[in-house]
DNA sequence: TTGTAAGCGTTATCAA
DNA sequence: TTGATAACGCTTACAA
């Protein structure tokens, strides 16, 4: 097919010997067309290789039906899952998606949302913890997937991390370990996580304790502090360490070590250090996710400790690198494409009624089991 | 800021007093403009909230001022780097980027190439091999970032895989290494690896025989055969393998495993397997990535082999993964943010003038040294 | 330096 | 069931 100028709309007019309106009737798969121009104008798309202008489409038509996905990070390695989720939702109704980091456009837009403004997206998806400062105007049907920080009037579906950690109670006590560490950063997930890994042994010890494994409803953006039994007395000084619940003798108790920062592999395998430093008979340990987790295998590698003979650890995320039978991490999935569907959905449904209320969605996670965990 | 419909350049030039042509001079930055009208519209701008529509910009521009960039696979762990190429050759030039993974839109569009063209893109980034039905039209600009396969009339910025496979060589001779293994499976890329890998150990072997480590000039689509000294003869039957290079007693020699399919962690240790299981006194194994590095250690774990203290490993891309503590793995880095780089300079000049002549460029590789490899 | 007016390629509203 | 014709929001000669 030869290739000058693009054809429009008027090539195609011309050549099945119809009018402008016809052919864009037909593209609008409209019935009201005889059968015969139809053919005609197909068949004149069809030679001369015709393409609507997105550009002209979104002036003239009234809407652009495109959304905006706004990922904190390309290199998030679960944003994968959360975009197949939301194409699940959204394409299928016939919804364009257009991606972009939270760098890809800079210089030209202050900010991917600039540019998804300009392009008068229907709606946007903040994939990830949302920026604070998004300036979205009020009238712009939002929707986080995977964050926990709700912005104002925003839908919001996350992973249950409270649910979590009770998974992750339950997996390890099944497993026969009783002495658990959790090594964690300064973030929502993580206190999260933490609280319900807490609210797990908690059940084991005291089945009244806690309700059950329903999610929790009610999920606040304010770190919860770990709360347990009589608090041992900080036992190393001048460290980061901001959270440390004591043991009570003989029931399943936790060993919390949280530092402050990023949830890194270095920080994992410093956190690991001071747990086992201060608590060497911790026989599991759960990693606020799976980079730290990784972190926290080689500082017991450096010490000579053989995962999971000697100890278990488990992340959470269920990454790619938790997934290679080289590492084999057991973990925890978070479901990352449930949540692209589910946010995908909720955006469909506040783009046709604005008006919709805020809505909260936890989705459940599930365990991985792999070679890191084994019984005591 | 309050907010109904967006305000358009009409509100804008009503709001400042002026007329629209004015406000789009000062859009478009143009210097005569005189600074007290420039400060009207400017304000304007600023009260309005306003912000120009994309779509009608480019029906009414001469020029869309976007190009398109193709991956393969978000998945892909190197994409992220080309980006950060492309971007800083693109962006800066006011080019907009708009990335599609291949079944970004399937649905509304047949590809994403498809979309592409519809948006009236200036030219388009493949990033990786290309699928080979792209059916892109002759006029559109094109340029391959990071794929082998060129296109009819396309550039192509890429990797030179035989440059690293050398590199490998040296470290391995370097690090006192003579039976070296290769494990890699059938794409060009493995092959050109494994061709660069015995031309480093040729050249230690006979000076003469290899002219140095000056990029290779051409690059041939077609896989290259292992060429070497007398082929021993095949010693496992019934498996995949496809290329056995034989050593010749004393000097440096390389067995190769390649085996058919995708180059996987699984293959990986396959490929290790059928290595030992023939050639024993391997001491070091360069695989065709750093995903089937990590199934070769797997496979050594498997057979109470250390690394590096039995065997040394290295792999090829310098994935995240390989970056981690955990993995350590000794990595080829394929310098992913200058392919980026290079293709979007490329592209410029395409843009710029659509009849150059289509041009490969290598980027020589850099060697990352790790844990998993180390003198013998 | 600023304004007027004619497109750009569609959709949408009316008539026919 | 079809066809004119007016938007859509902007750029770009061309005039003033």
């Amino acid at each position: 097919m030869g290739d000058g100028k693009p054809a429009t709309i008027y090539d195609v007019a011309a050549r099945a010997g119809v009018s402008k309106s016809l052919v864009s009737l037909v593209l609008q798969r409209s019935p009201r067309v005889s059968d015969q121009r139809r053919q005609a104008v197909l068949q004149a798309i069809q030679e001369l290789d015709y393409r609507p202008s997105t550009a002209a489409v979104s002036l003239a038509g009234t809407r652009s039906r495109t959304v905006g996905v706004v990922l904190d990070d390309f290199r998030n390695p679960w944003f994968v899952d959360v975009l197949t989720g939301l194409r699940e939702a959204l394409q299928d109704q016939g919804h364009r998606l257009v991606v972009a980091d939270r760098f890809l456009n800079t210089g030209l837009d202050a900010s991917p949302v600039e540019g998804f403004l300009s392009m008068r997206v229907e709606g946007i998806v903040i994939v990830g913890e949302p920026d604070t400062d998004l300036a979205i105007p009020a009238s712009m049907p939002v929707v986080v997937a995977g964050g926990r920080a709700a912005l104002p009037r925003a839908d919001t579906v996350a992973n249950d991390d409270r649910a979590g950690g009770r998974m992750a109670a339950e997996h390890l006590l099944a497993l026969g370990h009783t002495r658990i560490g959790f090594v964690g950063a300064t973030s929502a997930a993580s206190a999260e996580r933490l609280t319900g890994l807490e609210a797990g042994l908690a059940a084991a010890t005291d089945p009244t304790a806690v309700p059950g494994s329903a999610p929790t409803p009610s999920v606040t953006g304010a770190p919860s502090v770990a709360t347990a039994a009589p608090a041992a007395a900080p036992s190393v000084a001048g460290t980061e360490r901001t959270a440390d619940t004591a043991r009570v003798a003989g029931a399943p108790s936790v060993v919390s070590v949280v530092l402050r920062g990023e949830p890194t592999e270095e920080a994992g395998a410093r956190a690991l250090d001071e747990l086992l430093d201060t608590h060497p008979d911790v026989t599991a340990v759960f990693a606020a996710n799976d980079v730290m987790a990784l972190g926290a295998m080689s500082a017991l590698a450096a010490r000579g400790l053989r995962v999971p003979e000697d100890v278990s650890v488990m992340g959470y995320d269920d990454t790619p690198l938790a997934a290679t039978a080289y590492v084999g991490l057991t973990s925890i999935d978070d479901r990352s494409v449930e949540i692209g569907r589910g946010a995908g959905e909720r955006l469909l449904a506040r783009i046709a009624d604005p008006t919709t209320e805020a809505h909260e969605t936890l989705v459940e996670p599930r365990l991985v089991a792999r070679r890191t965990t084994a019984a005591r």
